[in-house]
DNA sequence: AAAGATATACGAATGATTTCGTATAACCAA
DNA sequence: TTGGTTATACGAAATCATTCGTATATCTTT
């Protein structure tokens, strides 16, 4: 089903990149000292090697070498629910929704968006 | 926030747990072993390792040790979906909830659920 | 009682991720 | 142009999870 499963740190550094676009190492670090202490060169080595496995493509004409990421947010995060689901909720993705729900309050505002969501859902079943 | 993160061989084990209530060794690796093939001493190890994390306890008396879980199925599955959450999700679980629901197809039956429940929440609200 | 099956304990190899020190090159400012 | 700052590259330690071989003890069957 979902073909690799990009680490923890994988994913943080990933969500940086969807949201800017493009980043220096320098940038991702800044942004990922803001949430916890990491090492500059460690933050260098991650993305190499996250270059290494293709989940991000880097410009390395300047000095400064400029990381995209190559994978798309939402297939990354269907597979992340994916595997979530299946190890976690015996693939019942409703499952995971409920208890999800559950757990948190939410806004009327966001329940509003959940509720013609399904209906939408309703529509097209 | 969350305290101690299970990796995914435990929490597969933890279901078996949870569903059973206790098992034996020898239980929990012809679980696995419909599922993927695993060792015996390789599962003996795990769950030795478990216990001594504290995630499961096991009774001794008889040869073949009976092993419970510990931890709770709710609470493990709580702290799974907040660490998710926060990692892949900028801490929105409305947002996982809607990409998970939009992912899959879920019956009639499963809507409806769904949308009690959000009734309830909204009451409660 | 002896042989075979089945249990735990334990140590150690393997593999992956994370972390960081050090070397070296490029840039910048006085 | 020299010193300080800021890059990348690279190797290797530290950690952690997984896997399994081997030793040993306990049962079971004949």
């Amino acid at each position: 089903m979902s073909q690799f499963k990009p680490t923890d740190a994988e994913i943080e550094i990933l969500q940086i990149l969807w949201e800017d676009g493009a980043a220096s190492v320098r940038d991702i670090n800044d942004k990922l000292n803001a949430r916890r202490e990491v090492g500059y060169t460690t933050t260098l080595k991650l993305m190499q090697i996250m270059n290494e496995k293709g989940l991000v493509v880097r410009d390395t004409a300047q000095r400064s070498h400029i990381y995209k990421p190559v994978v798309q947010e939402e297939d990354t995060k269907n597979n992340l629910i994916s595997d979530f689901v299946n190890t976690a909720f015996k693939g019942s993705a409703m499952n995971l929704v409920m208890q999800a729900l559950g757990n948190t309050t939410s806004s009327q505002n966001e329940l509003n968006e959940l509720k013609s969501l399904i209906a939408k859902l309703e529509n097209n079943g």
